[in-house]
DNA sequence: ATTCTTGTTGCATC
DNA sequence: AGATGCAACAAGAA
């Protein structure tokens, strides 16, 4: 599920426990998702601290405690940040449990553990978190560098490169789709065919998206307006809500993509 | 029962 | 060498 908006609201449910301090870390050793997070180290490193704060980048997110330590948080495909109720027991899927003098209770929950933990406990920021592509919102997300990195994936389909996080930090697979719908652009347009128009076009559009998505999934998991693609690319026989055309379903570098055929033609990208 | 999945990685191939 | 495509990871939902 979670891409940059989810993200953001996951980061929020740990929020209550910010300025508190950790009494207890719950880790499930054998869980993949907990390969990076050897039990002893980060006891040793989390008991007793202050939570500080929390950020989120990408699909990533930090928590950073007193101390130094540095919990790095992947949600992969499934997973989730929960708090858990007054003496609710964690459930099967809660990996990660971390126990605050005075509460909260917080999990990390992840089914089908693709998703990722990590700790850093050295001094300073780890390279993880420090080497993540500049954030589409930010201004050093430049057109060049976008040109530049179209015109290197110059074959693959756009909708591919969209979802390489080396460049485009947090955009997934319905934010790929909201975009191209947006800018008027078919998913299969291949990237080195962009002109200077359409890339300007494109890097206005993903910050408008971000903007978006972060304004309404990112604060409350508020339901996104119909007018958004969002609402009916999962709907059979759903309709775009620009054209009242109907929606298609290819699959595009191995991810189903939804797109609106009147609207998102072959050959607008290359202006 | 079967097929699907809003993510990432590693490997084979071009 | 760098770009591209695909299976694998694992569990639950439709």
């Amino acid at each position: 599920m979670p891409e940059l908006a989810e993200v953001e609201y996951f980061r929020k449910r740990w929020d209550r426990a910010v300025g508190r301090v950790v009494t207890a870390v719950e880790i499930h050793p054998r869980a993949r998702c907990c390969a990076d997070l050897p039990p002893a180290a980060t006891r040793r490193a989390l008991v007793g601290a202050r939570l500080l704060r929390s950020e989120a980048a990408a699909k990533q997110m930090a928590f950073v405690f007193s101390g130094g330590a540095w919990l790095g948080v992947h949600l992969g495909m499934t997973g989730s940040l929960a708090e858990l109720r007054p003496g609710e027991t964690p459930g099967r899927h809660d990996h990660l449990v971390l126990r605050f003098r005075g509460g909260p209770d917080v999990a990390f929950r992840d089914p089908r553990m693709f998703g990722r933990l990590r700790l850093h406990a050295g001094p300073g920021e780890p390279a993880w978190w420090t080497g993540i592509a500049p954030a589409i919102l930010s201004p050093a997300f430049r057109a060049s560098d976008m040109a530049d990195f179209l015109r290197r994936r110059a074959r693959s389909p756009i909708k591919a490169v969209l979802l390489m996080q080396e460049r485009f930090p947090g955009i997934g697979n319905w934010m790929a789709d909201e975009v191209l719908w947006r800018a008027g652009f078919h998913p299969k347009a291949k990237a080195g065919a962009f002109g200077p128009l359409a890339v300007r076009r494109l890097r206005a559009t993903l910050r408008e998206v971000c903007r978006d998505a972060l304004r309404v999934i990112g604060k409350d998991w508020s339901d996104p307006p119909d007018s958004w693609l969002f609402n009916h690319r999962w709907d059979k026989g759903g309709r775009c809500p620009r054209t009242r055309g109907p929606l298609s379903h290819v699959t595009i570098g191995g991810r189903t993509t939804c797109w609106s055929p009147r609207r998102q033609v072959l050959g607008a990208e290359r202006r």
